[in-house]
DNA sequence: CGCACACTTGAGTAATGTCAAAGAGTGTGG
DNA sequence: CCACACTCTTTGACATTACTCAAGTGTGCG
């Protein structure tokens, strides 16, 4: 098997990069602290914000949230890379977003929730109870704000997403996606050019609204017209970033 | 021109149901509220919102948002059809949504619109400023945790049409557009059988990833087949809307 | 009455999907 | 240590859905 992060064993406690740290207050040290809700909390508050949190990790492509269930829980993902989808009856799916560090997942209301969420690499995060989350929020309106602001970016990353899917053409996609990706490790800080790619392409065809053979077809156009290479290693680098994220935005 | 709205002139300030009548309290008066983000305002507390609030009306086909102008405002719709779109540069259109009576339209993050909106009937709206509702968000948390709440469903509806735009056939497309519609129609106590349609063959497709030539055959597809009427008045009846809703969800 | 526009219908095309097979990397067990 | 099995990916041949281009129909408005 190819899958590099299958089966990996998981360390419950673990102190990593990104993920929160076990201890007397684990929010007070978690890296991820900067790029996610939390950090509109103040320190005097966080053991607050600890006691309604518990820190998990669940292994790559496990499931840990399913479509249906009961919307007890919201996350904030702490470590790794999480894909959310839905699917139709017949088994075809439909990945809506990829969540990395940092991002927030659980938004519902509806009492199930309508998504189901499953871990690309190993993945830690913080999850809240909702009854519990629910009621800090009553008492600190600045959490409250910075959720509606959340929402607010990620319904326009969804407007985005549904222009891609609707209009955009084979090659228009793969390099939104590849620019968006791009983009989003820069601001966790890592390289813009040089792209891990955890996710498989079958994955990455759910993302785009395409086959694995046309996202294959057009990866190896892509290399072949020198706008990327595609290392043995796995991952791809971007040799013209300019030129992809103007094909991405179909100009 | 069949256009049935085009060019229409809209008083200024005719009361007509669903809209924001002018007085000392129109928010009081306003038959919309108890469909729209107002709801959570108690009486008392109205006129304040009354004070940030201008009912404004613009004739069908005329654009009040563009993408790229500054955000300085925000939006209840309270009579009339909306659509919200995206634009690639070269033309092709997206459009994210179709607003109706009650609908709230405007969150953004940015200091400019990314999206554009267009009346499609004529439509009345209140708008509020950006800042001054913020001010009002402030001092009464219940409108900003209401806001939170419509941005989740607006959300899941945005997942829910992820999956139409990347997975569902045009077949299937059209029959969620004329279930999810006919619903839409029910909560706002309208007929659930027989639509208006509103909006053009071209928006319909554009909303759906499609072209106009393939929503048309479809339609008559669906006419063949006695799933639907299209009387000569316009607007369709869905004679069978079980069928439609399995064909929809891609049963 | 006739133009303008939306909608429908038809014929042919192109982009993407489907089916099939081979290549490549990884882990397992002999 | 090597061979096998497994999965993911790539590539090829072909099929199909939906698009493009084009013409024709219908309706409202000037």
């Amino acid at each position: 098997m190819k899958q590099k992060y299958a089966g990996s064993p998981l360390p419950a406690a673990k102190p990593q990069p990104g993920g929160a740290r076990p201890g007397p207050d684990p929010c007070a040290a978690c890296t991820a602290r900067v790029l996610s809700v939390c950090n509109v909390i103040e320190n005097k508050d966080l053991g607050r914000l600890a006691a309604l949190t518990t820190s998990l990790g669940v292994e790559a492509h496990r499931t840990f949230i399913n479509a249906g269930d009961p919307a007890d829980y919201l996350f904030n993902i702490t470590e790794g890379v999480v894909k959310v989808y839905r699917l139709l009856p017949d088994g075809r799916q439909q990945i809506t977003g990829f969540l990395f560090q940092g991002d927030f997942l659980g938004l519902a209301t509806e009492n199930t929730y309508a998504f189901s969420a499953e871990a690309v690499t190993p993945v830690r995060y913080c999850r809240f109870g909702r009854k519990a989350l629910e009621q800090f929020l009553g008492e600190f309106p600045k959490m409250e704000h910075r959720l509606l602001t959340i929402a607010s970016n990620e319904l326009a990353a969804a407007q985005e997403q549904m222009v891609l899917l609707g209009r955009k053409t084979a090659r228009e996609k793969l390099a939104s996606f590849l620019t968006m990706l791009s983009r989003r490790m820069g601001r966790l800080g890592r390289s813009e050019e040089r792209l891990d790619l955890p996710m498989s392409r079958a994955d990455i065809a759910d993302y785009l609204g395409l086959t694995t053979e046309t996202v294959s077809r057009t990866f190896t156009q892509f290399r072949t017209e020198g706008l990327i290479e595609l290392p043995k290693s796995g991952g791809v680098r971007l040799r013209n970033r300019t030129a992809l994220a103007e094909l991405g935005d179909g100009g």
